[in-house]
Order: C-alpha cells, then structure tokens, then sequence
DNA sequence: ATCGAGTTGGCAATCGATTGTCGGCATGGT
DNA sequence: ACCATGCCGACAATCGATTGCCAACTCGAT
C-alpha cells in the first residue's frame, strides 16, 4: 500500500476506491495511527494551533480571558499554545518568537507595554496573523479586539454619581499598558470637575492601599474612589477599613475587570466586567476568516457589576 | 555550499574549516537565519518544549505553580506549554494527546481526578517522560513530585492547638483531587478527638460559605475551621461575619495553598504556602536527568504562613 | 474491434535539519 | 617518487504527510 494512497484514502480530497478507503481505515484505526502533526507542519507551514502571549498569570484577569479565548478557538478545532510574559517586555519578545517558530496559524496577544512591545511585533514576519486582544500597543498596525474603556468608565461615573459621590477619585498604576492609559483618558474626559486622579506605585493589592490610604488622609477626602483594577480596589477597601470608613455607606469603592476575587472582598466589589467572551470570540474570528484591512480595532461594550461596595 | 556543510559549521559537530565557519556564521546572521525547530522535531523526535497540563487557572494556585516550573525550565532551555483542562478530565485526556502528538520533550500534570485521570495517563506511549505535580493518581506507576500533606496539616493544627482551639472542623470538597484526599486524611490522623470534618459542596467560595454557616449552627460551634484550600476559607471567613463572629477572637480560620487572595482578605488569611519552587525544581530535575526507577514520589515540606485570621 | 475519455494507483518530490559515508586532496614519511 | 594517513567538503538518506503528474486500467461508444 502506497504511502500516498492512503493519505488520500483518510483525507479524501481525491476519489479513492471505497474498498480501499475501508481497509486504510480500519488498519489505520487498529494501529493506532495518528497524523503526525510535526510532518504536517513542517510540509504545510501550518500547524492547527494558535499561540496567546498574556502579560501575567498573576492577574487573574488573564486566566479568565484565556478560559474564553480556549473556548471559542475549540469550535474551530484550534489548540491554544499560552505563553505568560511574567511582565517582562523580554520575555514577552522570547516568547512569541517561540511561537512563531513553532509554525503557530496565528498569535492572540495582550501586549505587556503598549510603547516597548512594539518592537516584538514589529520585528514578527508580515504574514503572521496577529491579534491584539484587551490590551493595544501605540501604533495602528495589529489587529485589536478591546474593551470599549470609555463606555466601562461611563457605567462607573454613571453608577457613583447616582449614588451621590460628587467627589471621586481615579487610583491608576502608571500608563505603561494601554487599559490603563484608556481608563485614564477617559476618567479625565468624564469625570466631573473637581475629581482627582493619583498614579499607584505599581498595579497590585499594596499600591491601591497605599494610594487610597494617601487619598484619604488629604483634607477633601473622595466621596467615590474608582479603582482601575480589583486588586487595586481590594488594597482600597483594606485602606477604607484602617481608615475607618464604613463602605459603602462612608465611601464608594469600585474596582475594573470583575475578576473572581470580588466578591470574596469586604464589602464584595463593584466592578467593570469585561467583555471577554466577546473578545475572545472576535479574536478568533478574526484569526480564522480573511479579513479585509490590515487594520482594525474592533470595541467591545463592557458590563457592570453591582455588588455591595458601592 | 551545502547544507550539510553549513549545518556542521554551526553545531560544531564536527571539524570544519575555521574560515568556512567563519563565512556561515556571518551569513546565517545576516540572513536572520533560525533553526526551524518543526524540521529538527521531525528528524529527531524533540521538541525542546515541555507539556504543562493543569487542572484549572481559575483556582490562583496554579498561575503560582505554573510561573514557577516555567522559571526552573527556562534554565534548562526548555520552552513551557500550557494547557488548561478546565476540570474536564475529556479535556485533560485531549490536551495531554495533542501534547504527546506536538513531541514535547516531556509533560507536567496536575490531574483533575485521582481515579478517572488514570486513563488518559495510562494510554500514554511507555517513553513518555510525566511527571505529575502537586496532585497524583491511585497509581504508582508515574513520577511524582508533591507537597507533604501530612506536615503541613500538622502546621496547621499545631498552630491552631497552640491558639487555644480545642474544637476543630475540617472543611473538605469531595477528594476527587488527591491533595483533598491526602489533607483529609492527614486530618483525620492528626486532629485530637471531638475534631470534625465537613464535606464542601466544591471546592469554591460558596461551598466554603455554605460549609461554615452549617458548622456555625450547630450547638457546638468549632474553635477553628479549618479549610482544605483558600477558596473555601474566603468563604468561612465569609459565614462568620454573617454569623457575626470576630476572626480571630471568636473564631480562627485558616486555608491552603498560601494564594494571593489571602492578602485581600478580611482579616487576611493564615494559610499553608505549598512548596511550589521546590516542587517545579524537582519536577524539571526528573525530567532533564536520567531517573534510576520508574517510580518515585517526591514530598516537599510547606511552610505555614501566619496572617491575622488564625 | 478499436479508440477515447475518465478514473485511480503509484511514483517521486517537497518541507529543513541532520549525519553516516564517500571521495578527493594534501601532507608526511620512507 | 610513491604510498599511507588524515582532514574536510559534498552527497544522499532520513523523519511523515502530502500532492502534481504519469501511467495503467476500465468502460462506453462508434
């Protein structure tokens, strides 16, 4: 039996004698063949699997936007390949030339820098497919499915205003990576006079504490603090507490991504969902169909989620 | 020049003129020249990546876990792959295939199921080089690396003894997880007599919560709950509030895992750190090194972590 | 009966890196 | 001057799946 039949036997792009397709079946199936997939690729350039490059597996935002991304490229028979940059622009680059390397159908990343990730995309061949997803880089060239930043921070100022917090302040890690810059330029776009913003030392649990902590010590303490992620509200709330300020009652607290850890705070967070099923969906559509442009940053809505802290 | 040539110029396999090299090496930088790691993988079956497959990101242990073996990897040179079987034991059984199709060097598994992960496991080819991590099957065959259960339960009710707790609960999911089975044990052995233990409804914040307030209605309520991963201690300390009991005057409750949401917490969580480094360290050693028996479970000691909540 | 059209099996090349083996050339010794 | 040794470039095969092309075969029609 020719090597060459049977691959048309099992593959069926050309017509093959019934009989025979039985017998490569079965014999196929009762040895146990596989297609290699390593042949494959190395004939094909192609190799069924998309690479994702997330920023930290520490946030536990990314572990939710991966579980969507899985999902929806499990319907077009995709494998994900992840890759975590552990915050490192380096390690970032290291790792998507891995993937690209490995011959991956296509790259899904959240850049970690949205200025010193650039290189690393740049400096990737034309012909990869390449998506941006929830995080952007300064520059119009990928792809880019996001979240609509504007809108989310609407539904914040919206909600907070209505419940009565006429002063609100922004706590923000620096503007290295492009959500924050988005909630930043939209927070100064919306908020009403009078708010304030201050720029965390970092973006975890111990720069929101201290930030809030800083916020409330100044004589105009904020009605509302708008955090523009949950670790930071988390550190907020801790702030609020040795503060002694009752929340939501003595303050507002709320926090970005509606990451799980919400609702275990005290009181449970109210947050910003984002869209990530949708994102992950135009992701992958957007890596599976011909796209028209080159260039094209679709904006997803986001939700929010009420719960107790504001 | 031939690339048979140019391939020995590069690897220095064998003698080659030092001037040819010379013009190869400048060459292949100057055209950016890669090895093409699909090509090299189809002659010589290897990959240079290393097959991770965990049971699921959204549980914060792992994002823990998996930055650690990728730190004890990259000095290896090896490249991680990640894989999230989403408790799905059909998923983990999938993953691990297509890592085993991709060539991996090796594969990492924390399985989903003591009993129904065995499967996947064993239609494995023999030469697959596993290492399970964390978590195990009912099986002696594969390598393992995981943390010492035994001790760290004693940590725990040492510490808890030594607070003035006489009356002990155990909140436990269902061992379908070997670490649930192991802690379950380990409790039973080493909790003095009048200790209790408790089936949780899952191994989340709401079984967690639902599992304290039960304890907490009864006539008599423990001194300690104890909690078999930090989800469900989120829970606990939920219930008590609710029950309006002060951790940790009136009550003291600790988790598992050392997790960063037990920093958010209120109060924050007195918690077990397993040994991640030390495990991702020995689970690279046994892939990269020869290992003299098939079969050899390693056990790390953990370290207790004293927060406000015990 | 013969020719043409259409079907189908098989051959060989391809994707790149690697390596066993061969042959050619040079050098040194007798 | 001739032979032996050794150094090194080049050839070809290999890993598997796939596919363009050729050849052989069948069947129908004239």
């Amino acid at each position: 039996m020719h090597p060459g039949t049977a691959s048309r036997a099992l593959t069926g792009r050309r017509h093959v004698d019934p009989l025979i397709v039985e017998r490569v079946k079965t014999a196929a199936s009762e040895l146990g063949y596989r297609v290699d997939p390593i042949a494959r690729a190395l004939r094909d350039s192609r190799s069924g699997m998309i690479g994702m490059v997330v920023p930290t597996l520490q946030n536990p935002f990314f572990p939710l936007l991966v579980s969507a991304v899985e999902e929806s490229l499990a319907a077009a028979e995709l494998t994900l390949l992840l890759c975590d940059a552990q915050d490192s622009v380096e390690r970032e680059a290291d790792r998507l030339q891995a993937l690209i390397d490995r011959r991956v159908d296509g790259v899904i990343m959240s850049p970690v820098d949205r200025r010193r990730s650039l290189n690393a995309i740049e400096s990737a061949p034309a012909a990869l497919r390449l998506v941006l997803i929830d995080r952007v880089v300064d520059h119009d060239g990928p792809l880019a499915v996001v979240a609509d930043q504007q809108q989310m921070m609407g539904l914040v100022l919206d909600h907070v205003t209505r419940r009565g917090a006429s002063r609100i302040a922004f706590v923000c890690p620096p503007a290295r990576s492009s959500v924050y810059a988005d909630r930043l330029a939209a927070f100064t776009q919306l908020a009403p006079t009078g708010a304030t913003r201050i720029e965390a030392d970092g973006e975890g649990f111990d720069a929101g504490r201290a930030s809030a902590a800083a916020l409330l010590r100044g004589e105009s303490a904020p009605h509302a603090i708008v955090c523009a992620n949950d670790l930071l509200a988390a550190g907020a709330l801790a702030a609020a507490r040795e503060a002694g300020l009752a929340c939501p009652d003595d303050l507002l607290v709320t926090g970005f991504d509606d990451t799980p850890i919400g609702e275990f705070l005290t009181p449970p967070l109210t947050s910003v969902a984002q869209p990530v099923r949708e994102m992950a969906a135009s992701a992958a559509r957007l890596l599976t169909e011909e796209h028209a442009s080159g260039t094209l940053r679709l904006a997803h809505p986001g939700r929010l989620i009420v719960r107790e802290s504001a």
